[in-house]
DNA sequence: ATCCCACCTGGAGTCCACTCCAGGTCAACG
DNA sequence: CGTTGACCTGGAGTGGACTCCAGGTGGGAT
């Protein structure tokens, strides 16, 4: 089982050491494992959930959500009905998202196509 | 000409009060005209700009440039091939807010089928 | 006439999600 | 052996975008 140091995750993720920090601080990493000298050194499991968490929080899902979904996944095999419910309710979120996008993208056509027709 | 009492905006633009005043405040939106008692009286010109700085605010793109448009704007039309510059750079921005939600819905998606087929 | 409710102003407060800081530890490199 | 430099902790600070508050005015319905 290979380990990652902080800045490998950093690299890795794309999360500031920081972020990182901060995410275990609140809970949405689960206490990372530290060697004898107190460093972090994060598990590929660890990787596995920071891709999930930058996957959220780039779909614009709030952090007390995310924490809400972290605490189903350390619950167990009996929570995963309501993970997939969770992530189809934050899937109908995101289309409703590229959608709303879509439409004001529209009208940013229309608009350079008013400014274009002023030239 | 139609004028629009603060309650009307708000019905009509879906900010708050207080957002409008803030608005106006920063300069995003024009000194709006007043009444004999200092009340707001918006014009079909201030319903308008909103409509645009409500697009610009929705599709992610900060006060700080919303304030950079407004000025071109303002500046007169001289500035209309800045004014689309800047739009067709939004609109790139916003096709990459889109492709990006597009790629992690793929991956939500994946999630759920994951989960599915646990059950 | 009176009462309420929509407004007004300047300024303070809030929320979210980080980001930065001070002061300290350890391992390695030259 | 000294000095980086990557890392640690707890806690304070930041930035963006509002949102709320206190104290006050004015106009319209009853």
């Amino acid at each position: 089982m290979s380990v990652y140091t902080p800045a490998e995750v950093v690299e890795e993720t794309g999360f500031s050491l920081d972020t990182l920090r901060y995410y275990e601080k609140i809970g949405l990493l689960e206490r990372v494992d530290r060697n004898a000298a107190g460093q972090r050194r994060f598990s590929e499991e660890d990787i596995g959930w920071l891709g999930m968490v930058r996957c959220l929080r780039d779909t614009g899902m709030p952090i007390a959500q995310m924490l809400r979904f972290a605490e189903l996944v350390r619950a167990g095999d009996h929570t995963i009905p309501d993970r997939i419910k969770l992530l189809e309710e934050h899937d109908h979120q995101v289309r409703g998202q590229i959608d709303n996008l879509a439409e004001r993208q529209r009208y940013i056509h229309n608009k350079i196509s008013y400014y274009r027709s002023l030239l």
